[in-house]
Parts: structure tokens; sequence; C-alpha cells
DNA sequence: CGAAAAATAGCACGACCGTTCGTTCTATAT
DNA sequence: ATATAGAACGAACGGTCGTGCTATTTTTCG
């Protein structure tokens, strides 16, 4: 019997769907994500997209999972390829920022850390599963940079991630309210004063 | 012809529905509130709860506003009584970070901040308004510490603000999803150095 | 080409949504 | 004592929600 001997046609759709279902998760959140508004975004009926997935909460987790993807690929992936230590670490957070510019309408991931944090569930796990893996790779970076001797040998790490992840929460913020160009201005500063900060 | 027999009554159910909603919206957001909901958890008629209020965008509206002027009450105005400059900005900090720690099960300032800021209408237009002013207070302390030369007198007033407010943001983050604990003491080592950057 | 299998549509369901309307009860004013 | 205004209720409206079930269409493979 053989498994799968699966074309590519129902994938192919899924990430059609999962396309249409990321985009309106930006406006709306993942709880403000509905199947019957997702099926008329896609063209298809309330129930065929639903067979995709089996259960509203599935396809949360699935779009959950197409953002950490996508951030991923945008932030994380072409900062590999910088030298490792503060070259790497500037370039994560150069990409990171180019990923607040694009998501100034929405970030899948950030409001799903709000909509979840208080809750109990698969959601709350995903998230908070997701939103560690990335603190990790953030003091993976940093630490290579402080071994480098490209920051203070007493640099805390952990703290350091924290107060990074903070300024691009700020940015977020201040770019979804009162526009990017301002708060890409003084996030752009308080990154200057950060690296000179802890730099040796 | 008489204006109102019973002055008191109405006022006093509405701000029992209001108590109720915050406490709700806490949890679920302005977007998650439901008239249904809140009246089964005020123990009232739908129709008797949506009569205080004539729809859901004004109940939002009424909600928000009293996450306001709780926000005040509590941060602003105790801080008011320290004197100008320096003392009264840690005044503010520290009350904010009381507010963070009663509130990490979900601010509703803040999620209405992220809930709002792609779209338009008067849900977005409040929360901008309340965010700026809010801001506008902040900078308003700095702005009186660096008059008093103790805080460096080129301060980037706006700057500092939204240094602040980003570790803040930080705060709540980190203290839905990972525990109050670390992310006070994260925050609080931030702040300290963050005074130290621009104190005189 | 035809059979087996997968993908999608169509339909119905109970629940809840915000909202409207008419009624009832109570407290005040005349 | 009676008239009147205010507050809350209960029922019902049209919609949308997520989720099953059953056809029907489309694709794959012997």
């Amino acid at each position: 019997m053989t498994i799968a001997t699966n074309p590519g046609k129902r994938a192919a759709t899924r990430d059609t769907i999962l396309d249409h279902a990321y985009a309106l998760a930006r406006r709306d959140g993942l709880e403000g994500l509905s199947i019957g508004g997702l099926a008329s975004d896609v063209g298809m009926s309330k129930s065929g997209v639903f067979a995709h997935f089996g259960s509203r909460e599935d396809l949360q987790l699935a779009v959950l999972d197409t953002g950490r993807q996508r951030f991923v690929t945008q932030v994380l992936l072409p900062a590999l390829k910088q030298p490792r230590g503060l070259p790497r670490l500037r370039a994560i957070v150069a990409n990171w920022f180019e990923w607040g510019r694009e998501h100034q309408s929405g970030c899948v991931l950030l409001s799903a850390a709000s909509e979840y944090d208080g809750r109990d569930g698969a959601l709350h796990d995903g998230v908070v599963r997701q939103q560690a893996g990335w603190r990790d790779e953030l003091q993976k970076a940093i630490a290579q940079a402080v071994e480098l001797g490209e920051l203070r040998a007493d640099t805390d790490v952990a703290q350091l991630s924290f107060e990074i992840y903070a300024l691009m929460l700020g940015l977020h913020h201040d770019a979804g309210l009162f526009g990017f160009d301002e708060a890409g201005q003084r996030t752009r500063a308080a990154f200057e004063r950060l690296w000179r900060s802890w730099q040796t």
C-alpha cells in the first residue's frame, strides 16, 4: 500500500488557502479569522476550505506556523550567511527591521502573542514555543559575538536579547499608530545607543 | 416636568456593567467582548445591558475610556504628587511597572492598540488619541527633568519617551508569555542602564 | 478507457452574534 | 391616588459562526 502518491494538488491548494489566511490574519488576528470569510476570499466553499484543516484551531495553528516560516526565511536565514558575531547580529536586526516595515499593518506573530498570552490551549503553547525559539536564536547570535570579543565579556545575553526585542516591539507599536518613518528613526537611534553600551 | 427621577441609579448600573466589561476585555480584548457574554456575566439581560450603550461600538469605546481612567488614576496622578523632574519621572515608571504586574494577564489599552492599529473607525481614533496623550504626559515629565538639569541638556525627549515605552512593551510581552518575575528583573535592569545613559 | 480515490460543493444543524420592539415593574411627581 | 418616566426583561429578527454529512466533480492509475 502506497502512502501518498500525492502529486501536489492538495498541498498546492492548501498553500493557496494559507496564503489568503495569512493575509487576513494580518489584519484581524488569528481570533478574527473565520472559515467563511476565508473561503469567500479564496473563492472556495466553506466546506472545501474546512476539509483541508479539520477544525478552526488547526487552521489557526497552520497560519501561525506559516508566519513562523516566513519570519525565519526573511529574517534569520539570510543573516546566517553573514559571519558569526556582530555582523550576523546586526544583519538579524536589519532584516527584522525590514520585516517590521512590511508588516506595519499587522504582524500575525505579534498579535498572536497578545491574543493568547493569557489563556491556555494549543494556540497558547504554540505561541510560547515559537517565541522562546526565536529568543533562543537571538541569544545564540549574541553569545557568538561575546565569544568573539565583539561584545563585552560581561554581557548578559538574555538581557540584551530582551532589550532588542523590546525595541522591535516599540517599532511595531509606534509604526502601527503613528507611522513607520518616525518609529523607524527612533528605533535606529535606540539601537545605536544599545550597541554602544555593549560593544567592546 | 422633572428631568431625572433617580439620578444615581442609571449611572451606578452603568458603572457595574463597565466593571465587568473591563474585566472581560482584559482577557479577550475589545474585539472579543460580546454583549451576550457581558450580560450573563453581569447577571442582566442582553437588552438591559444594550440599553446603556446603544451599540456595541459605543460599549467598546466606553470600556476603552474606563481603561484610560484607571491607568491615569493609578499611574499618572499619584506621580504628580512627587516633585517635578527625575523623582516624578521615576514615580511614573514605578507606578507603570506596578500596573504591568497587575495586568500581566492582559491590558485593555495594549491589546486595543494592536487590535485597531491597522483599521480605521472610532476605535482606531480613540486608541491613537489616547496613546498620543499618554506619550505627551511622559514627554512633559521628561522635559521637566531636563529643565531642572537632572537629565542631560541634549536629551531627545521624544526619543527617551519612545525607549521607556518600548521597555514597558517588553515587560508586558515577556510577563504574559514567560512570567512576570523574570520579565520584571530584565525591565528593571534595562531602566537602570537607561537612566545612566541620560542622567547628568 | 474505466475504476478507485481524492477534492470540492452543497446543504443542514445548533449556537451565538448585534439589534429592535413591546411589555412589565418600580419609583417619583403631581 | 394617580399619572408618568425610567430601567430592565424576554422574545424575536436576520446573519454568521464552526462543524458535520452526503453528493458530485475532478484527478490519478491500472
